[in-house]
DNA sequence: AAACCGATTGACTGGTCAGTCAACCAGGGA
DNA sequence: TCCCTGGTTGACTGACCAGTCAATCGGTTT
């Protein structure tokens, strides 16, 4: 009764739509070269999506609700508010060194991508955005954060810079070697941890 | 023989095209709706532009050149590295405060649209990363900021800090009364500048 | 073997626009 | 007055593509 195939040609679809959104964009990508990029008949694709939009909407939430389980867990398991952003930064980091085509159209088409898709998905990405500006305030309540620096504007900033950092790699701005993604991560936090410290 | 209205209507037109842009968003704006909403006909936008690209183009050449004139200006005539900065981030979220829809445009449709219009740009918008990471050297090189941070990296951090507020802004996702603007100056530049100081 | 059913195929359609172009208009000069 | 020129008009076309759908395939059940 139950068939082992329907799972694999999804997921094919899924990772063909990931590396053609990646080279060419979603915007200029037709259906058809996922189609071929997965090497599936053309109406395939709608027997397992209902449409283009949802493809991306699929990578996207699959994506989004490992980094906000991650946040969490930061948050939860880190000892001091430093730590805890140190391991968002992290996380992040390691997300576009692993797969960093996937990254790029997060970013890309929905992070970033405001108009579109960013819209649709403006509440689970604010839900990142409130996780850290959580750790920061929690911070600031410790007294470990200074208290004149607005816990949703610190945590905005955060996030933009990591953000910022990747895009600079995904479009070759600044080099991208291993070292880059280590010293990244420090960066962010010493810098903004050691500006966000009491004076 | 010279005749005034040429100008006038192209002005116009630009106008328009913001307006447009940033309620509907460039891909879903149709040549039409420019032309309706400047109370032009159809043709007379392929009069004066070449194409619907060309009008954004226009639209973030005017603004950006704006920009790196003032990041070199700043550069020139601040005292500190860190009043440089400050001018900077003053810069750009007093032009969003001047005209919010047209830095929505520049922001959503071109600098983190780097898909399309980013793309093109991207030498421009290189020369903005590129003068702000100047200053940032440059404030090493004095032995007012630390020296084990990349110049490079703060500069998109900075960057990528503002532009995130911006995006906030914009998407109503943290308040933007005037009050908000000016601690949103003083926070990045306090934020970013004290996490760079040598330790 | 025959009926069945979900997976798979790809030709086709309907709608959407960007960009073209031939005509029109206004006013300055001969 | 009549032409000339450059701004102005908007109907039209050609290309493109998302999404549909009827047909086919392959394995399972009876």
């Amino acid at each position: 009764m139950a068939k082992a195939p329907p799972i694999d040609k999804r997921r094919q679809i899924l990772d063909a739509a990931i590396r053609v959104f990646a080279r060419q964009g979603f915007h200029s990508t037709r259906v058809s070269d996922i189609a071929d990029e997965a090497g599936v008949a053309y109406g395939l694709v709608y027997h397992y999506f209902k449409s283009k939009d949802e493809v991306l909407n699929e990578l996207f939430i699959e994506r989004w609700s490992l980094l906000l389980t991650a946040i969490d867990e930061a948050d939860r398991e880190g000892a001091s508010p430093r730590a805890k952003l140190e391991a968002v930064a992290g996380f992040i980091v390691d997300s576009y060194r692993h797969d960093p085509e996937l990254m790029k159209v997060i970013i890309v088409e929905v992070t970033r991508a405001a108009n579109s898709f960013g819209r649709t998905h403006l509440p689970e990405i604010r839900r990142a955005y409130d996780s850290i500006a959580k750790i920061v305030a929690d911070g600031q309540a410790a007294g470990v954060f200074r208290r004149d620096v607005d816990a949703t504007f610190a945590s905005m900033s955060f996030y933009g810079a990591i953000e910022q950092l990747l895009s600079g790699w995904i479009f070759a701005v600044i080099p991208a070697a291993d070292s880059d993604f280590d010293q990244a991560k420090t960066l962010l936090v010493t810098t903004i941890c050691d500006g966000l410290e009491p004076r």
